[in-house]
DNA sequence: AACACTGCCAACCGCCGGGAT
DNA sequence: TATCCCGGCGGTTGGCAGTGT
């Protein structure tokens, strides 16, 4: 279901006579997969120079995370791969990421794209699509109540290694996500994702099960 | 056939945190 | 300590393809 680049259609949008904006073309790719192959993915300012690339580095970061990466999984998401966006995200919120992280070829973006044009709408019907919506450059990355209760109970967990409350957001079918709370005896492991591999599906069957217990009681 | 609308995805924008100086 | 710079992140947008009328 993929589509696969149109460079040739692709190509017009977003000219500046400063930088290269909008699609990347094929040659572009191959100059800054090169580069990377010598010098790493690092430093993209860097790479971006030395490809000759007249690209930010941001940019070029941004094509290889989410396209020319090696081991990028194509094609379309599975069902447990959905279930799994789905149970990360009542726990984690648009940390799209780290949810990323667990999901093993998959990118930030792809997911990110997958939940506004699936999942959001499956959750909730009668949702409006977030495209074209009234804004530009307003007010960025707003603090989700979801996202801070999520953060403050990790950040709980970690200072008292104690049983703590953890707040978990549900959705019930038109509500407004409601915010119950659960005791666990969670440790730093459970929510420290910093030293695990992508490839770490333990953490994942953990956190499945005991987010069914926890949706069961 | 022509037009309008919707879905989808790549890519950009701007903010933020952390390291370097 | 203050400032600068860069990379990472999440939100948003542009534009093509597909579908409906």
């Amino acid at each position: 279901m993929k589509m696969e680049m149109n460079y040739e259609k692709m190509g017009k949008s977003r000219v500046s006579k400063e930088i290269n904006r909008g699609a990347w073309t094929a040659e572009e790719d191959r100059k800054l997969a090169e580069v990377i192959a010598v010098h790493g993915p690092k430093k993209w300012k860097t790479v971006a120079a030395k490809a000759g690339l007249n690209r930010c580095g941001k940019s070029c970061r941004l094509r290889w995370l989410n396209y020319l990466r090696p081991n990028i999984k194509r094609g379309n998401i599975t069902d447990q791969e959905e279930d799994l966006i789905l149970r990360l995200h009542r726990l984690l919120g648009n940390r799209w990421s780290l949810i990323a992280g667990r999901l093993p070829g998959r990118t930030d973006n792809e997911i990110k794209n997958y939940w506004n044009s699936h999942l959001s709408k499956k959750l909730d019907p009668n949702q409006k699509p977030p495209r074209r919506a009234a804004r530009k450059g307003g007010s960025r990355r707003p603090v989700e109540k979801e996202t801070q209760l999520v953060e403050s109970t990790r950040r709980e967990v970690r200072d008292q290694r104690t049983p703590v409350t953890v707040a978990a957001a549900t959705t019930s079918e038109g509500d407004e996500p409601s915010y119950p709370s659960f005791h666990c005896e969670a440790d730093d492991d459970f929510f420290d994702f910093s030293n695990e591999s992508a490839l770490n599906w333990e953490w994942v069957s953990r956190f499945i099960e005991f987010n069914q217990l926890h949706h069961q009681a």
